[in-house]
DNA sequence: AACTGTGAAATTATTCACAGCT
DNA sequence: AGCTGTGAATAATTTCACAGTT
């Protein structure tokens, strides 16, 4: 079955979900979509991608489809992640402390910058970039995070490629071109707040900041 | 007309295109779509939306369109923004290098940490958020950046609501509820790593970390 | 000749609605 | 009786393909 992209983030939704749901065994797919903001049919199809997860007449299982959700999306397990710049956003998310609860472990940092090599960021060491192939071959990390600037992400990002790595989150605003075995996921700020703006500018009253 | 949501974005990214076209007058569906990463029809169609830009034959001057292109999604203006939550990934966003270039000023700043208040950052005096309401009504202030922690974010954007505010980028793992006269986008990283996790462990060998 | 603008077709995603299980 | 799982229907989005314009 062809299972639709825009599900999987929803699965993380209802995984969020049932982690609130702890006064009851079980809960209904109506239940979910009231809380994460779906429709229950959406909810049942989602799941429905992945197996049956559900009891006819009661609903599902919360610990039960908590875990099952954990083994669709990967997250029984931790996985250990790279960072790539060291500036702000990235010192941030260094210390972002919604990553380990849900298994995430920036495990190593690089930078070019002298004045942040060896420096330790939540007990994690800046290491050169020359240094990044090495370290993640050795340590088998295979998911990373790019917040350089958009000049240096494309070289950035073919040496974390050449490194393992097979899945990035990357911040600098710059689309990269990579083969299509590698994951990308951009995260955008200014697009994002365009996109704002482009809400705000359409209503009404838009007169001023 | 109904306009796809997602066109706004790549509206977005295919400014951004324009910005390294220098070099020529005239720029076809078929360049920008090269870079933008997307097919040359939907460039056409997500600029057919909003009328007729190009010119049969030669394409869209660049210029032009750069200036079409901002009035579209609002950007051919400053925008201020307020910032609520002065954590490690609000003092980065008030760092962050990225938003003057697309016109974006985070304007003010507020928390509710004694520690944070009072501090001056990049520019902005960090402010208690019971005064929130009074800055932002003041400034006339109607785009607000959440970085507050999951717990706080509702009430955090119930105050902002009422102050005025009716554009919210949340970075706050929660799903908020509000209006319909309001637009929130959500940046949630934690969902972001999970999706990335879903892609490598759908991978053949997925072996360690 | 080259490229846009756009209906029509194809594809993808969501919602409906109900049979079937507990 | 209540709620899942799922084909079928609908809606949304993308792609095709070509007439029309310069």
């Amino acid at each position: 079955m062809k299972i639709p992209l825009v599900a999987i983030p929803r699965l993380s939704q209802y995984a969020r979900v049932l982690l609130e749901s702890r006064h009851s065994d079980y809960i209904s797919s109506d239940e979910i979509s009231e809380i994460a903001g779906c429709t229950a049919a959406q909810v049942r199809k989602d799941l429905a991608y992945f197996g049956q997860f559900g009891t006819p007449s009661r609903g599902y299982k919360v610990e039960e489809l908590k875990r099952s959700l954990s083994k669709i999306l990967g997250t029984d397990r931790e996985w250990n992640v790279a960072l790539v710049g060291v500036g702000n956003l990235g010192s941030a998310l260094l210390s972002y402390k919604g990553f380990a609860p849900n298994g995430f472990k920036i495990k190593c940092a690089f930078d070019n910058d002298l004045r942040k090599i060896g420096k330790n960021l939540e007990g994690v060491i800046v290491r050169d970039t020359s240094e990044m192939k090495r370290t993640l071959k050795a340590e088998g990390i295979r998911m990373a995070i790019v917040t350089v600037g958009a000049g240096s992400a494309q070289s950035v990002v073919n040496m974390l490629i050449k490194s393992g790595v097979t899945a990035i989150l990357n911040f600098a605003p710059v689309k990269l071109n990579v083969a299509r075995a590698i994951t990308v996921l951009n995260i955008d700020l200014s697009i994002e707040l365009e996109r704002l703006a482009y809400f705000l500018s359409r209503t009404k009253k838009s007169k001023k900041s």
